[in-house]
RNA sequence: UCCACAGUAGCUCAAUCGGCAGAGCAAUCGGCUGUUAACCGAUGGGUUGUAGGUUCGAGUCCUACCUGUGGAGCCA
């Protein structure tokens, strides 16, 4: 009696009898023999069938079988080095065979194809070895994120997505219909998160945000999700120990998991490696001042130009690659000037032109993967400091009011889950990172 | 929104000065007991993104539009 096998277990069922279900991957054949790699989700492996130890209609079944058939295969696990798949380095030999269907003709080849291909076939795409290993390493990130915050005191406690809040910046959420009335995808819970965390101490929330900017970079999603912890009691040098204790879990996490799927994704882990606390800090005065150095140095006419910055003024891309690249760890930025961020951030008390926050900057030119602050603490200043913004002080009357009841320093941050993936897996794109990626000329699949 | 580039077979691409629409892969048929994106032989496969213009003749030149890609900007 042949006993079910998860492919991934392969090795432990040697010599044995088993059953696998999956879908037929690729397939070779020569003469009287029929190489199948039959993937099950688990993994890969390569099923031999030969002419004489099968039916003959299974034989001629198994020859002329489409790219992505469903079928039930059974057979002995063998040892071999020539075998190929994931694990690879046994087989199965086909003892029966039992097609579920018959694919029709399978788009996405082993070959090449262009973007614009693979993402109208999203769907599929998704089947292929290499979306395959990102989906798991993002599994294990998204995993690794609930596990260091469960295991260090933060209680998940979500936040909403439909909110009413337009404040000042409606061009950059999603509107809908709330029977009759507007109603915001939500862009951030970091609001909510203040009220919970003086429930709580220590909060986080981790759920899809959606932002309605035009953007079209490959950093850049509409859907994306994000995990934003809060807590009570927080400077900002507690905020830096914080992150970077959370950020090395994950990446270390990732590396001990999925070693099979970075190779498979060709990854150079070395870089990664290196990320162990602490990591290195500057201020924002300290980059613009190594940007100017470095615009003033280079020969390259066009790199000068994207590097020329101005005290006050937000980083771009091309800024946030360089800083990045000047170390070998992610970087923390600290003390933006007070224009450049938002409002609710709380100023330094020694130079009130810069708040206490930081981004965190990942190697590699993978850009902001976090971003955090203290959060201000009296009711006086963040009710001028929205009126002066221009946003309505109705719809914020309830954050304001956070402040009147026992409240206290405190900071949080958000981290883009797409852009980590993207980062650990050495990824040139975001898309690639969520499963079903929207993107502002794209929402199909 | 701006700049640049691209769109030809199911896919990836080629087509010289404006002169017969081509290859590899995939598909179909045949061959082979160790393939790793197999290989060998054969067969089928086209409204060249859309609309207009120039020309004896347009995949190729011109205009507009559509779609996509790369980058910038935007980016609590």
């Amino acid at each position: 009696m042949a006993t079910p096998m998860l492919i991934q277990d392969i090795a432990r069922y040697e010599g044995q009898q088993v059953t696998v279900k999956g879908w037929l991957y690729n397939k070779t054949h020569k003469g009287k023999l029929v190489f199948m790699q039959v993937r099950d989700g688990s993994g890969i492996a390569q099923c031999v069938v030969f002419l004489n130890d099968v039916p003959p209609e299974q034989f001629e079944t198994a020859k002329t079988l489409p790219q992505e058939s469903s079928l039930i295969v059974t057979g002995s696990v063998r040892k071999d080095s020539r075998a190929p798949g994931l694990p690879g380095g046994y087989e199965i030999s086909v003892s029966s065979l039992e097609v579920i269907q018959a694919a029709e003709e399978y788009p996405i080849t082993p070959k090449e194809h262009g973007v614009e291909f693979l993402m109208d076939n999203r769907h599929l795409w998704l089947r292929s070895s290499r979306q395959w290993a990102i989906m798991r390493v993002r599994a294990t990130i998204i995993r690794a994120i609930r596990d260091w915050l469960d295991d260090h005191g933060y209680l998940l406690v979500d936040t909403p997505i439909l909110t009413p809040t337009a404040g000042e910046n409606t061009t950059s959420l999603f509107s809908v219909d709330y029977f009759g009335e507007p109603a915001y995808l939500a862009q951030t819970g970091q609001l909510y998160n203040e009220a919970n965390m003086a429930a709580h101490g220590k909060v986080y929330c981790f759920g899809p945000t959606f932002r309605a900017e035009k953007s079209k970079t490959r950093r850049h999603l509409m859907e994306f999700w994000m995990v934003e912890p809060e807590m009570a009691f927080f400077s900002l040098d507690d905020l830096i120990a914080m992150e970077q204790e959370f950020v090395t879990y994950i990446v270390q996490t990732v590396l001990a998991k999925h070693g099979q799927e970075l190779a498979i994704l060709e990854r150079d882990t070395t870089r990664l490696q290196n990320v162990t606390p602490p990591f290195p800090r500057i201020t924002y005065t300290e980059a613009v001042e190594r940007l100017q150095k470095l615009a003033a140095e280079t020969t390259d006419p066009e790199l000068r130009e994207n590097l020329k910055i101005e005290w006050g003024e937000d980083f771009g891309a091309p800024h946030e690659t360089a800083i990045a690249e000047m170390f070998d760890k992610p970087v923390f930025v600290t003390h933006y000037p007070v224009e450049a961020k938002a409002f609710y951030m709380e100023p330094n008390r020694d130079n009130p032109r810069v708040v206490n926050c930081t981004d965190l900057l990942a190697p590699e030119g993978y850009g902001e993967i976090t971003g955090g602050s203290e959060r201000i603490f009296d009711p006086d200043l963040l009710a001028q400091r929205v009126k002066t913004m221009g946003i309505s002080e109705e719809a914020y009357r309830w954050y304001i009011d956070l402040r009147r009841y026992g409240s206290v320093p405190h900071a949080g941050f958000g981290l883009g889950v797409e852009r980590v993936v993207a980062w650990i897996c050495g990824l040139p794109h975001i898309r690639e990172t969520i499963p079903y990626p929207r993107m502002l000329n794209r929402k199909y699949p």
